[in-house]
DNA sequence: ATAAACCCTTGACTCTAGCCTTGGGTCCAT
DNA sequence: ATGGACCCAAGGCTAGAGTCAAGGGTTTAT
């Protein structure tokens, strides 16, 4: 019961805290990623700080390759987490996606350094595969 | 002068390996992620194997929230690595790309791993907060 | 008390990254 | 020598994720 977090942000604030566009937080809201906030009197959108974090939190995920229903599922499990067995698999999923993306970020990451340290200074390279970090064949 | 790659992949054969449409290999040779391929008498496109590699990291690359605009920069590093010290900046900068999302990714997992282990046993959980773990402010 | 700055909805538009169709030509197996 | 299975180019279509515009109400600073 500590749900005391005051309405106050209009969306144009918010938009501009989370560093998304008005049109934005309304086509989230549509899309059941964003909870219908409370209204004015004249109809305006309410929100409570709490929202910037979500907003960013979208934000972010989608820069790491997922899809906004991809995000509605891990908003799922942050909102309702822990209810439902159903939960915990896709928690594992999820888990097993996320571990793959690491470990491809990591083989990019690692040819890069080589890149910066090795290549970068004589002139003529020859070794440093990039795409060979990424070539198995695993879907 | 190892430069000794068979040209036999029609293709069908090459998107098939790579796991991509037909249509996606000429579309990423029309925007210049693939180099323009040789061709037999009749006009039929001939890859060597190499390209499947290339392919793939597109593929995976694309999953990992990179455009193909930036894996069009990948591929330069790859190509051209090295000759310049405009390269070596541009490496740098998807250095720190990619060691944010690898941070990013890392923190979302340790939070699923969080949720998988402790919140799902008892049922009514409240205390694994996936999104805070992004909600830093920091482009 | 009025203009600037903000908000509303609806619906059309854009951009990226492809996919599909049409109308052909080619290769190979029988 | 003919019917699939494959290839070609050109152009249209689609899904996902927004973005913009029209036409109108509201809030606020001057």
């Amino acid at each position: 019961m500590l749900e005391e977090t005051p309405k106050t942000l209009t969306i144009g604030r918010l938009a501009k805290q989370a560093a998304v566009g008005i049109d934005t937080v309304r086509f989230y809201e549509r899309r059941g990623l964003l909870p219908e906030p409370s209204r004015t009197a004249a109809g305006y959108r309410l929100y409570s700080d709490d929202i910037i974090a979500r907003l960013r939190f979208i934000r972010r995920a989608k820069s790491l390759g997922f899809s906004l229903d991809e995000i509605g599922n891990l908003l799922d499990l942050h909102d309702r987490g822990g209810q439902k067995s159903a939960v915990k698999q896709l928690t594992q999923r999820k888990l097993a996606q996320i571990n793959a993306k690491i470990a491809d970020l990591s083989k990019i990451r690692d040819v890069l350094r080589e890149l910066e340290s090795e290549c970068s200074g004589t002139g003529d390279v020859d070794g440093c595969p990039i795409i060979e970090t990424l070539a198995t064949e695993e879907d």
